[in-house]
DNA sequence: CGGACAAGCTGA
DNA sequence: CAGCTTGTCCGG
């Protein structure tokens, strides 16, 4: 009797179940396909993860009731036991992540790509995707498209080549273009179907890393700095790291390109980049005004700013984008209706709503409520911006224009479109797509943010607003830390100096890629910590309720934190929620 | 997760 | 002590 191992799609299990196959459905089932089991008196959907199992002895088998549809396939089913391992997850949740949106039944013709053979620079290209895993450092303004052509040439061959982007706006375009091309393209995850086909580039956002794609033939990770490529919920994978694993089991080239390659990136990979002029000139320049000088009363515009204002440097289209870091900031939300700000009913400190919520939360206490005003019960709210409307005037009149404000809550384009000044939060750098010059009014928080990769964190949004202006235009940073490595590297058309800096930092403070570092939170920390400490792992006290586990690296701390798990109460382990590699740190 | 089953609470 | 709530266990 054949029997097959299922791992069933229900939220509170991470157990696998055997079950036997009836004749009927033989010939359909195999690793990763997606099926229907009963369990403990319901059905639920579930995937096959291991065929031909021997059943533990003394169980009634029961028989697989249905087919749903096409899953994973092998090699990515294996893919998601490693990734599960080493974020500390569940099985399900990364099965779901490389499963159809839609149920698949049957697949598409493969297509017969028209696109021409490498002729120009991606020729030059084919060298990065021959090899060991590379990380190309191209400039922010740098094309990168002759790089896309050499990985989309390596499935001429009949096989798949996994191309990713940060977000799905620049999937899109990849996408897009390639098809123009003549390329035979599966995007995702829309077109699930027609990259199990097998022979297409398929292009995607980070859910991509799982896309299915026969016959691996390259792996091209654009922008490989971008946190976006990282999965916010649990557990964390990091779609680059996903994809890269992935290219190293199937025997396939690499190549990973970002203008400011994280430690992260370069740990284990031979970095390639230009030739030093030709890397300088795809940067744009990055002026550091230094405002030491300057009295701290005199707000967020130096002299250096109203000199620019007063040169119109922006114009409709290609405006001046001012970005007005706030993070970290208490966000206070107000009525539209009264104006009083929305405190807490319990200790009157301010209440936020989080990201996703449809109710207030307090910022001090536990406290929730729905979204509505204690005073006039009004139902609108909004954000209170303190600072920036006054900056907004004050730039105006400087300027002798209208100043728009760019930030997410606001819906029509249309508002900012025609402006030739700009201010926003770091949002503004991901809403506008061109730029003349962006201008960073106080980098320094982001400076010093008190998480560890916040030097990294910088450089990319210099980055991105670099990609914006393009190498002919000019980003303005105002800081009071001009000597910052971040600001040296960046003004130098030089991440070697950041990446330098960076890899000496976290090697003498053992941070990643030194160590591994898993973010621990629970009602129970002390129990917590001690079984982890029992599994080897070194256990560090944050705030209330979290602990900071480390490991000499993310292979030791899977394993210690599978162990813990193990050896743990269901009931105690039911309290942690484990983030593997946090960002937050 | 959610069904099964056991142990606890309430009211007549 | 029926009828209901609440808690704990476990699934092939």
């Amino acid at each position: 009797m054949r029997v097959v191992r299922v791992v069933p799609d229900v939220a509170g299990i991470d157990k696998e179940f055997d079950y036997s196959v009836p004749e009927a459905l033989d010939a359909l089932i195999g690793v990763g396909t997606s099926v229907r089991v009963p369990l403990h008196g319901r059905r639920v959907a579930g995937w096959v993860v291991a065929d031909q199992v021997a059943p533990p002895p003394g169980v009634r088998l029961l028989p697989v009731r249905a087919v749903r549809g096409l899953g994973p396939g092998p090699e990515v089913v294996e893919l998601a036991g490693w990734a599960a391992w080493r974020w500390a997850g569940r099985m399900a949740s990364v099965l779901r992540a490389a499963s159809a949106p839609r149920l698949v039944d049957s697949l598409p013709r493969p297509p017969a790509s028209r696109l021409p053979a490498p002729a120009g620079e991606e020729r030059l290209w084919a060298d990065a995707f021959s090899g060991p895993p590379t990380v190309v450092r191209l400039g922010p303004a740098a094309d990168r498209w002759p790089l896309v052509e050499a990985a989309a040439a390596l499935a001429a061959g009949g096989g798949s080549v996994l191309v990713l982007a940060p977000n799905v706006t620049d999937a899109g375009v990849v996408a897009g273009r390639l098809t123009r091309r003549g390329g035979a393209v599966a995007l995702m995850p829309d077109q699930w179907a027609e990259a199990a086909a097998g022979g297409r580039v398929v292009v995607g956002a980070r859910g991509a890393a799982w896309a299915p794609a026969p016959h691996l033939a390259g792996v091209l990770v654009l922008d490989g700095h971008d946190e976006a490529y990282k999965e916010e919920r649990n557990p964390c994978w990091s779609a680059w790291q996903v994809a890269a694993e992935r290219a190293a089991r199937a025997g396939a080239p690499c190549v990973i390109a970002s203008p400011c390659p994280t430690v992260d990136l370069l740990a284990g990979a031979r970095l390639v980049h230009p030739p030093r002029p030709v890397e300088r000139s795809q940067w744009p320049v990055v002026e550091v005004v230094d405002r030491r000088a300057d009295d701290p009363r005199s707000g967020m515009i130096s002299e250096r700013l109203v000199g620019l204002l007063r040169s119109g440097p922006g114009q409709p289209g290609r405006p001046l984008v001012c970005v007005l870091n706030r993070r970290g900031r208490a966000r206070l939300l107000a009525c539209r209706a009264c104006g009083t700000v929305v405190r807490c009913h319990v200790c009157t400190s301010a209440m936020v709503q989080r990201r996703g919520a449809g109710r207030l939360s307090c910022t001090r206490c536990d406290a929730e409520r729905p979204l509505l005003c204690a005073d006039c019960g009004a139902t609108r709210l909004s954000v209170l911006r303190p600072g920036v409307t006054r900056l907004v005037e004050e730039l105006s009149a400087l300027a002798g224009v209208e100043v728009a404000e760019v930030s997410w809550d606001v819906k029509a384009d249309e508002e900012w479109e025609g402006a030739s000044i700009l201010v926003g939060t770091e949002a503004a750098l991901h809403r506008v797509r061109r730029a003349g010059a962006v201008v960073f009014l106080e980098i320094d928080q982001e400076l010093t943010a008190p998480r560890f990769r916040a030097a990294e964190q910088a450089m990319a949004l210099i980055v991105r607003a670099g990609r914006l202006v393009g190498a002919r235009g000019r980003v303005v940073v105002q800081t009071r830390l001009p000597e910052h490595e971040v600001l040296r590297a960046a003004a130098g058309a030089e991440p070697a100096e950041l990446a330098q800096a960076e890899t000496e930092r976290r090697r003498a403070l053992r941070l990643p890629p030194y160590s591994a570092l898993a973010l621990v939170t629970t009602s129970e920390p002390a129990a917590v910590s001690a079984q982890l400490a029992a599994a080897g792992l070194a256990v560090a006290d944050l705030d209330a309720g979290s602990l900071l586990a480390r490991a000499p690296d993310s292979a030791a701390l899977a394993d210690a934190l599978a162990s813990a798990g193990q050896a743990m109460d269901p009931a105690l382990r039911a309290t942690m929620r484990v983030e593997v590699d946090p960002s937050r740190v």
